[in-house]
DNA sequence: GTCCCTGCAAACAATTTGCAACCCT
DNA sequence: AGGGTTGCAAATTGTTTGCAGGGAC
């Protein structure tokens, strides 16, 4: 585990009001080295530092991080709750139908406009998360493929 | 229940290559009646036409119809999977923090630009869902009010 | 008559909770 | 020392599946 990133991680928790246990850093060094990591996902990788974790430990860990703005969790349909640190600079997420790859995406054209609509029924807008559906590059590549055999 | 809503049901089940039964245009007429319901509130509402449809029997339904584009399926976080008939108005969601009530968005500024991005990893982008989240006008007065109060 | 669709019960998956032991501060 | 955290097991919640009967076409 890497020491910086953990004065980091032990600075922030600090900082949350929380305290620094051997399973938090953990799962937040899961957490960078697997964005997007599922919670069963992370719980195994955090096993590597901290081998006696428990997975609803780890539920409650993800939860209260979340909570404390360190970590962000993204929501995807059919999928169970993921996770990603959050570093504050706001990106997307763009996931493929076909084969269910994630990607990040910085939405560079068009975002303020767009993503922060002055007003909507009276509500004041804080945050906009947008997630883009489509077919990654090899899936469609896959599918060319696919109708060019069939052409014969 | 609206006949001429349910002629039209009617014809998009069959022209989904679906076969129109009772439990189904019941669930269509609750998917129309409460737009953003969960299953089971959807399962609630549509017994009214159907009171024999079971709750597997709805999330079979709601499964299938959204898989043949008649419902919108809609993913917020802390919360089961939410419908709503698919009109083809292509409006996003926006969600209270403090609440939860979920309002309709039509996010007409900036729009295409922004949730088309031509490129991103190479994936080709079909859709876009926009989440926005904030403060909803009636908790914003619940919270100026709470903060006058103690100003005393 | 055929086959999709439904009802029911049971299985399953993800997440939460209760409580005693633990260990960070 | 004190209270936030953890581990474990059990409970909850949301959803899926298997199978037999029933209804749409």
């Amino acid at each position: 585990m890497d020491t910086q990133l953990e004065e980091i991680w032990s600075a922030a928790l600090r900082h949350a009001g929380r305290r620094v246990t051997r399973q938090r850093l953990a799962v937040m060094a899961a957490a960078t080295a697997h964005p997007h990591g599922t919670t069963d996902a992370l719980h195994t990788a955090a096993q590597q530092a901290a081998p006696e974790l428990a997975l609803a430990t780890t539920h409650t860990i993800v939860n209260d991080l979340t909570a404390a703005g360190l970590l962000r969790r993204i929501d995807l349909p059919h999928s169970p709750a993921r996770y990603e640190a959050e570093l504050g600079d706001n990106h997307h997420h763009a996931q493929c139908i076909r084969c269910g790859r994630i990607e990040d995406v910085t939405c560079a054209v068009g975002h303020a406009p767009c993503l922060t609509p002055s007003d909507s029924h009276g509500m004041r807008i804080l945050v906009a998360e947008v997630l883009y559906r489509g077919i990654c590059a090899q899936c469609a590549a896959a599918e060319a493929d696919q109708t060019t055999h069939n052409q014969n």
